[in-house]
DNA sequence: TGACAATGATATGTGTACCGATCATCAGTA
DNA sequence: TACTGATGATCGGTACACATATCATTGTCA
């Protein structure tokens, strides 16, 4: 088999492609976000009170990557993290108003680099790429998330 | 739109199950090459001198990345670089007998992988998957390769 | 209550990804 | 033949990904 046409190079190249786009959006519209910034702001705004731990987990990012993610939202003044008074282990994300307006701006741009990775193929055919996607995610994801 | 459901949330998860199956496999069968690795060994082993730029633009890997890639292989002892007589700017990339070797082993727990990525999916659903990929892939493919 | 396993977070190290800039070399041209 | 633009490769910098190890805190249980 061709290495073009194995499975796992089509999988590095449709989310490279995808990122690519991501960013290109974002810089059209002057918004200093990366993908994953982008997906954990909107999950630390979705569940209020989120600790790191659980922010990885529910967006399926390594742990140690997570710290840095928030650390960069945290120097942009998107987020605030507080040591939690009822574990002093683990640490509190906020999304500030800061945050909640650029998610609010990103949205257009996020929207039109979907539609640009999906343009290519017709309602059904883009519709059944995302059903098998998410039916192979949801068999694998809970063997192989990062090892913690 | 739920974040779980979104398109780059979807790629990013099945390039991410892709890679750890891989690197489990390989831990497996106790061969130290990564997926990037082992896909810029076989393009470096069907295209017989290839340069860097060149090896970049086949397997559309970053022109930069590709160089870290390659001194690890070389590190290794899988493929040799040396400054090409015809043009000294360009290294002609070679793979070793080392190399070719682990090829060879390395096929088999690919194969697995491969297997283990798609196998909640029946045959017609997984021939469909590749497809769509396939085609979203070779459409946006020009667009969205790394800016060299 | 004191040892202890579990948990949240960070530190360290390697590898991938990509942008901008730089340098050497090449090829074409005035 | 000196100028100039293109090209191969590298350097510096930022960000993501993940393994292993470490540290602080927690709740549990003998």
């Amino acid at each position: 088999m061709s290495l073009i046409s194995r499975p796992g190079h089509l999988a590095r190249r449709f989310h490279q492609i995808s990122t690519t786009l991501f960013d290109a959006e974002m810089r059209r519209a002057k918004i200093d976000l990366t993908s994953v910034q982008y997906a954990a702001l909107v999950a630390i705004r979705d569940n209020p009170c989120l600790d790191q731990a659980t922010l990885a987990s529910t967006i399926v990012y390594d742990r140690t990557t997570i710290g840095g993610v928030v650390d960069r939202l945290v120097d942009k003044g998107f987020v605030t993290r507080v040591v939690s008074q009822a574990d002093r282990r683990s640490r509190v994300l906020t999304v500030t108003d800061a945050g909640a307006d650029i998610i609010e701006r990103a949205e257009p741009p996020v929207i039109r680099a979907q539609a640009q990775l999906l343009e290519h193929l017709d309602q059904a055919e883009a519709a059944e790429l995302l059903r098998l996607l998410g039916k192979v995610v949801l068999a694998l994801g809970d063997v192989t998330r990062p090892s913690r």
